[in-house]
DNA sequence: TGTACATCAGTGAACGCGCGTTCACTGATGTAC
DNA sequence: TGTACATCAGTGAACGCGCGTTCACTGATGTAC
């Protein structure tokens, strides 16, 4: 497997994929560099190399978390569906991409400031505040008032469906008990009516 | 201030502080027993005594969470604006006590099963299930849907902002902010256009 | 009012552990000539 | 095709630190008589 050379060849990425695969057994706070240089096979000091520290390896899995969540709402908004498929595809990257979707949101485990994150963060927030005004004519509210809507009901479903909060009953696929949900919020426009 | 007796008095109560204050300080993860000695002025082995260790800490502070989170909704509950009420009163509790809001809802931290927490969480839940049912008439949603909406909502609305994570432009109070956008869910019955 | 004793809250020294960080190093790779 | 050299990825020994846990202890409190 592990042919023994002396130059890793693709430690950067090695060190990105333990670090996932460690928060998805306890968390990000419990990730330990030296924990990452061993799962990777290398020494200690290794993982330092290329991040710095921590929070340098965090920004990392962040920005890729960013970039990776902005493709699948961006697939997502090409569907008939729109702007409910964007919410539910919303769902679905936080259950698929647990590890990311955990470091994400917690801007005090890395360096906020990076300049690749704050481009695929950007490119999210677009994404999600495009799609929101059709839904925000009755009552007077504002399309911002109906994305901020549409985003913390899917943020808030996810948050409580991976920590294991939401009742044991529901749709085992995250992404149909995601809709049921995020129907009380865009009732439909088309056909389909129970 | 402190009377220099060898028995503390209310020692269980102050290491409970002192964790308060230091989850507010970092997060759950990076509390340790040591610390909170050190802040409850004892010596650190003190602490073990009475949660023997941090997961019995911690699930003190998320049953102490339940229990406060469920007089504040009950306490919503009988306003006039009725489940809207609890909705905003849900996102109140979570940013005056974000260090037990923190803890609460990551049960990976604490011991799931203590009795007194499950059912300071179960009168919490029932709060939540039982104004929503008016709400969910129209388009073939269910009554629990729409608390689930509703809790999903206010839920992801208090982590976005607790993390930061919501533009900097919004009502400088949670609430007001919480009040905007949980109005989207659910438009108005009475009055006020705007 | 006084003594004896059980209880238990809190002490403090000791342990072993995993961590991040430093630093002089070594070995592989690529480029210049 | 061959040699010299710069670069830099990864090594491994060493350090000091804070942690949880153990354990024999000590001091305060309350109750029995």
């Amino acid at each position: 497997m592990e042919t023994s050379t002396y130059h890793h060849g693709d430690l950067r990425r090695a060190i990105i994929d333990a670090a996932l695969e460690a928060i998805r057994e306890s968390s990000p706070a419990a990730v330990s560099l030296r924990d990452l240089a061993r799962r990777a096979g290398v020494s200690h000091a290794a993982p330092a190399h290329h991040f710095g520290d921590k929070a340098g390896l965090l920004t990392a899995v962040a920005a890729q978390g960013f970039g990776l969540l902005g493709d699948v709402l961006q697939k997502a908004a090409g569907q008939p569906d729109g702007y409910l498929a964007v919410g539910v595809a919303y769902v679905g990257f936080a259950v698929e991409h647990r590890a990311h979707f955990e470091v994400m949101f917690r801007p005090e485990l890395y360096h906020p400031d990076d300049p690749e994150l704050l481009e695929a963060q950007a490119r999210t927030s677009r994404m999600l505040y495009e799609g929101a005004a059709p839904y925000a004519q009755d009552g007077g509210t504002t399309p911002r008032d109906a994305a901020l809507a549409a985003w913390s009901l899917v943020h808030g479903f996810a948050s409580l469906w991976l920590s294991g909060n939401l009742p044991a009953d529901l749709p085992a696929d995250p992404q149909d008990a995601a809709r049921r949900v995020a129907r009380v919020l865009f009732p439909h426009k088309a056909g389909d009516n129970a």
